[in-house]
Order: structure tokens, then sequence, then C-alpha cells
DNA sequence: TCAAATTAAATTGCATATAATTAAATAGGA
DNA sequence: TCCTATTTAATTATATGCAATTTAATTTGA
């Protein structure tokens, strides 16, 4: 190994790390609008679209622990937007779901992925094939 | 805009996010053996490049503001990695710069990035394509 | 010249993230 | 059954990140 595999600009990692931290960013402000953060908004979207699961599956759905998950799940649920309760059939088990606050949310972040979209110049094909890229790490990296 | 949008699946900067972030946790182990944090390992990266330089231009290498950098910089001082001294010409700068120990820890880290590239399964070829619309996508929010 | 604007770091407050540990609940096997 | 292993959240400790503010130094322009 050569001292070239060093440089910075010869690390993939960089740039993804970078690129992940600055898209975060442009939601920023049009997160700020409606109340959330980054990490508050996804786990929001994946909500939206099971209406109701456990800690653990939301964890695995966003490659969240528990230690993340729990702090911020308790800031959403003191802001009206969801409920945890231990499931009767498991106490380990505390099940997030949506309140009607969550769903007067969800109108006003319609237009976000739109808005986002305007900021990241990319044609559609390039963003096809970024997207199967970034899953077929994720996906390599699982096991 | 219709509700799919908002499905996770549906865009392109949770894969972003999340991989940047799995990525980052397979450096862990390996940098753990030579005491250093990912965030730690970038910083070194660009100062074995430069030699020196000023917190600003670290900054805007890697993305980082002085809220991050300035507290990392004075662990990696404390630990004698680096020296950190305000500029005699200009007292608003502060210069990084690498010490004796700093050599000795950049060979240790030479073998990193193979390890790391045997983590991520990807071709030559959309490991290139990849690197490609990263920086585009960088280059694009630049401005 | 010298007050105002700008610049570079540092600081503060808040929100993640992860590793490691703990606690409680459940499952599985002798 | 009862003991052990496993599982799920929560907690703790450490390290980022960023926005906003502050401080000190420098530059600019009337």
């Amino acid at each position: 190994m050569k001292d070239e595999a060093l440089l910075l600009q010869n690390q993939l990692c960089f740039p993804l790390y970078a690129c992940a931290k600055e898209i975060v960013k442009q939601y920023g402000p049009f997160l700020k609008e409606i109340g959330l953060t980054y990490t508050q908004y996804i786990v929001m979207l994946v909500l939206w679209e099971q209406k109701a699961m456990n800690v653990k599956a939301l964890g695995e759905r966003l490659y969240l622990d528990s230690g993340t998950l729990t702090p911020l799940l308790k800031k959403l649920e003191a802001e009206g937007f969801i409920t945890r309760d231990r499931m009767a059939k498991d106490e380990r088990n505390v099940q997030i779901a949506l309140t009607a606050k969550a769903e007067t949310l969800k109108k006003q972040a319609l237009d976000i992925p739109a808005k986002i979209s305007s900021c990241v110049k990319l044609s559609m094909q390039d963003a096809a094939t970024l997207y199967r890229l970034l899953y077929q790490i994720l996906e390599g990296l699982r096991t």
C-alpha cells in the first residue's frame, strides 16, 4: 500500500460522508418550518408509511439504534406527533404510533422532497445510478 | 406533489445518509487500533498531505466548521499529534501543524484504505461512477 | 485616522450517533 | 418448572455536527 492511498481524494468514503452532511443541511430550513430535524423527519417518513411499529423495526429500517431513537422518540411524543406504548403481548416492545397531529404534519411535509430535488442537480439517469450504487453498498454491508 | 414522494424509498438522501454512516462505522475497529475517530482521521489525512494549514482552510476542505474542529483539534493536540499556534502575521489565524508523532501514526494508518476497500464491494467502474456523482453533487451545492 | 465592517476562532446550546452496559421480559431446554 | 440465554429498550459515556453568538484582530472607507 503506497502513500497515495491516504490522499483524501482517493478515498470514496469522504465524498460520501461530506455529501450526506451537505444534503442533510439543505433540508434544514425547510424542516425548520415544520419543526423537525432531519432525523426526526426520516422517522416520521417511516411512520407515515407504516402507521405503527416498534423501536427495533424502526431502527433496522433507518440504521439507527435505541441510543439515538429513544430520546428522539420521547421528543416527538412530547410534541404530540406520536405515542409510545409498551405492548401487552410482549412488554419488551415499545410500539410507536401516529397521532392525528402527525397527519396534519404530513400535509405540511408534502412539498419538501420537491424542494430538495431542486437543490440537487442530477439528471434522472444519474440519480437512478447513484441510488442503485448506494443501495448496493448498503446491502453489501448489511451482512 | 403526490404522497409517493414521501416514501423513504423514493428519497435519494436517505441511502446517502445511511451509507455514509455505515461506511464510517466500518472504519471504527481499524481506527480504534490507532486511537483515532473517523473525523480525527480525515483531519489527519488532510494534514498528512498539507503539513500545515489554518482552521478555516481545514474546515473548507472537510466541510466542517470551527464548532466541530476547535475541540477536535485541541484533542489531537493533547494527544501530541498536532500543534496549534496563532500566526504572528495575522493573529486571527490558528495554524495547525504536524508533530513527529504524527508521522509515526501515518505509518500505522497506511493499510486502512485497503481494509475498507475490501469491506465495500464495488467494481472499480462502479466506484468511479459513484465518486464522480458524489463530487458532482458536492460541487453543485458548493455555490 | 478611526469608526464600521469583516474575518477567524472559540464558545454555547441543542441534536444526533455509537459503543457498552443495564434492566426487564420472554423463550427455551433440562 | 426453573434456570439460562436471548431479546428489547433504556441509559451512560464519548464524540461529533451545526446554528448562532461572541471575541479579538484586521481591513476598509469616509
